[in-house]
DNA sequence: CACTGTAACTTTCATTATGCAAGTTACAAG
DNA sequence: CTTGTAACTTGCATAATGAAAGTTACAGTG
């Protein structure tokens, strides 16, 4: 049965999963951001059924997170590379890796990062880029923006007191 | 056919889309965060089939994502109301947002984030806890962390060099 | 009292997606 | 020639999904 397409609500995440939020896609970005960019690796590294691996990655190739690349003319050989689109994902997959590490995994975090300069350890979180007030669900509002519809303003307008725990 | 579980993979991001990778399950955390909480209003929102929705409502509950609470005993009626765990959700819903609204949406952002005490407009990126180094792909590297097994060490090896554009 | 409307699901059924496993094609290497 | 590899493609059985109808437990109304 055809899942519902995200395409026609106009909202930001709803456009974004439309492009990503099929099974195994956001894992194959990950895998991208690894250096893995070759179809045998991806499938290896997920272990994935090889022809869900082509549907994804013609899926990504084709709303732009992915480039098909050509490496080998005979014979014909391809490899997948992340565009800049794909690239700007690099702050969902952060937040996301994040809160999986918090919260699901049993002996601490699997991944962290560094400064790719100085080997220091760093914690990433959201702020604002101009005045560094950090950014959680408690200190801010969603307000309409410059390309918000009758939809997105009815969505905010049905929106309720936020519950406390 | 059952779609594979990530359940064994070492990785945060796996972990994550375990609980909330499945269609529907993170715009129904979109709406929670909006204020939604009862069935009939995530599925006027989302358009969504019933069957799926309880499905959806009932995973994302049993992740620890949602709170099922009786809002009235004659007749029982329940709501969905997010946990801290869900809440801690809000950085991957921001940024994933970002990506769409920046990548994806026609005539400019659907949505953007205000200060809720200055009405402030908010510029949300990813920076470092401490020193406020912004985070980017190109100036990060990915380390095993405390919780870092053989397959954590594996994939981190197999990694290469970042690809230029 | 009966009827209607509502909330929160549940059930049924046909369609689509998925995983498994085997197969195909175009090479290079021996 | 055979073998191995990369990158898919194909066939098939199973699971998930959407659409639509149904069920239950009420409250409200006449």
């Amino acid at each position: 049965m055809k899942h519902t397409s995200y395409k026609a609500m106009d909202c930001g995440a709803a456009q974004a999963l439309e492009c990503v939020g099929e099974w195994w896609s956001i894992l194959i970005l990950r895998d991208a951001f690894l250096g893995l960019s070759r179809f045998d690796e991806f499938q290896t590294s997920l272990g994935i059924a090889s022809n869900s691996l082509t549907r994804r990655l013609k899926h990504l190739t084709e709303n732009g997170l992915l480039d098909r690349r050509i490496y080998s003319e005979r014979p014909k050989r391809y490899e997948y590379i992340l565009t800049e689109r794909g690239r700007d994902f690099f702050p969902v997959l952060v937040t996301l890796t994040k809160w999986g590490n918090q919260h699901l995994a049993p002996n601490g975090a699997y991944v962290q990062l560094a400064d790719r300069l100085t080997g220091k350890l760093l914690e990433p979180i959201l702020m604002d880029k101009s005045s560094l007030l950090k950014i959680t669900y408690e200190n801010v509002t969603v307000q309409p923006g410059p390309g918000a519809t009758e939809e997105v303003l009815a969505r905010l307008a049905t929106r309720k007191v936020k519950n406390e725990q």
